[in-house]
RNA sequence: GCUGGAAUCGUCUAGUGGCAAUGACAAGAGACUGUAAAUCUCUCGCCUUCGGGCUUCGUAGGUUCGAGUCCUACUUCCAGCA
């Protein structure tokens, strides 16, 4: 079982701050995890990442099966031994990549689909998830579920009822894979201060276990089951029944498209999940008030491609609300994009400089921006984790998000 | 100097008698939430009460109901020959 300390519980009931021991070390909550879809955040290296702070990477499990193979990872040693990260590291199922996609077919087993690279067919099962998952070796992984986009609640409650059944199947899978991989001992706790595993050099991995077969990653793997029922709170709730009755070791909430009803939503499934499980909300953490309410309501850590994608397109957050630095307005503006940012972009380029690089395409444009964004997310989550702990947390939103959104 | 060719929106470009006139780039702005995203959308002669109005294809004339397109002259540029 995957161990997860709370540290603190704020007075609402619903955020806390907590530590997620991972076998590729300590993961303290809340907090926001570089989106890694083909095993890099685009524009950045991995020192990169470290620097700007950042705690965990997510990968995911469709792309990687099309590219470059999910064995290939295996063989490289993992996630984290493959790209470098040397961190925890989750994955996302596919589910969503998969349903996102224009020619999907749903099937008694799992779902049909083609490669967007070269329309390959595939089809995905909740066992084939599990095992791709298992080969690629994050720390954490996502159940395979269903994600409808439709705003009905017949279409929404198929998906949900397809999406328990299929965990079901992901936690069998799950569980057998971990006998193979000789992963089923009990976990015995976080590792000690200076150990391999807490300076994240390499893949922690255990002293006595049995000795895995050859070429199978021998590291703990742990399993999220994913919560539905979109903007419908009554299966919300059912859903978040069904997956806190489940052995698995932390939940994903998903199909969150935006933070309006999110609090009543996370109030309704959070009041179920068993506290002592750590929650991921999955995708949300491109406005900086989905940061706010998902801590507030109780989830531990956050996803979002949205930073670094808006960062390649030119989008940077600051304090006072997000700018397009490609904007003309900016050609002779000298200060930093934002002066109380520490990151590397902020610390030593000026918006001028930005602005130029980003009209000219160089490459460096999109790694700064990045850096900014990436940093600025993650700093908000850390920020949030210090107010949480130190009773500071309203007066930091109302403050932060007053600032942001009314500039 | 002679001969031939060419001049179209910031740039390059399509357009041989019937549309403010093609496409690309540049420029201006917007979008982006478990990344089919180094992507996508809109604007791009001037004015507009969004119906339309006005002015445009080197310059000046001409032919024609109608000219970026045909004719004449001029200007500039390019190539070749002197």
């Amino acid at each position: 079982m995957l161990k997860f300390d709370i540290t603190s519980e704020y007075k609402n009931g619903f955020a806390r701050t907590g530590i997620i021991h991972t076998p590729h070390g300590d993961i303290r909550t809340p907090a926001f995890v570089g989106a890694a879809t083909r095993a890099t955040v685009k524009a950045l290296t991995m020192q990169e990442m470290r620097d700007l702070g950042s705690q965990a990477i997510l990968a995911n499990t469709y792309h990687l099966l099309l590219a470059p193979g999910t064995d290939l990872i295996k063989e490289a040693g993992g996630l984290a031994e493959f790209s470098s990260w040397h961190g925890p590291t989750f994955t996302d199922s596919g589910g969503f990549q998969i349903f996102s996609l224009p020619d999907v077919k749903i099937t008694m087993n799992g779902a049909k689909f083609k490669s967007h690279i070269n329309g390959d067919k595939f089809e995905m099962t909740p066992e084939s998830s599990m095992q791709a998952q298992w080969a690629i070796g994050a720390d954490i992984h996502m159940a395979f579920d269903h994600l409808a986009k439709s705003e009905n609640h017949k279409d929404m409650e198929i998906a949900m009822r397809r999406t328990h059944d299929w965990l079901d199947r992901c936690v069998a899978e799950h569980h057998r894979l971990a006998k193979i991989h000789g992963c089923d001992m009990p976990f015995e706790g976080p590792p000690e201060r200076g150990s391999a595993r807490m300076s994240g050099a390499r893949p922690w991995r255990r002293a006595e276990r049995t000795q895995p077969e050859k070429g199978i990653l021998s590291h703990e793997q742990y399993l999220y089951a994913v919560v539905q029922g979109g903007t419908f709170n009554d299966l919300r709730a059912e859903s978040a029944k069904y997956c806190a009755s489940k052995d698995v070791d932390g939940f994903g909430i998903g199909g969150v498209f935006t933070a309006d009803g999110m609090d009543e939503m996370l109030k309704t499934v959070n009041a179920i999940l068993p506290k002592e499980k750590p929650r991921h909300l999955l995708g949300m953490g491109q406005e900086p008030i989905d940061l706010f309410v998902g801590a507030e309501f109780g989830c531990d850590t956050f996803d979002c491609v949205g930073p670094t994608r808006m960062a390649r397109n030119g989008s940077l957050y600051t304090n006072d609300g997000r700018i397009n630095i490609k904007n003309a307005k900016f050609i002779h503006d000298f200060s930093p994009v934002m002066p109380e940012c520490d990151c590397e972009c902020c610390k030593n380029y000026t918006k001028a400089y930005l602005h130029h690089l980003f009209k000219t395409d160089e490459i460096t444009a999109k790694v700064l921006a990045s850096i900014h964004n990436e940093r600025f997310v993650v700093h908000i989550v850390d920020e949030i984790r210090e107010s949480l702990q130190n009773d500071s947390f309203e007066n930091y939103k109302e403050t932060f998000l007053n600032r942001y959104y009314n500039n």
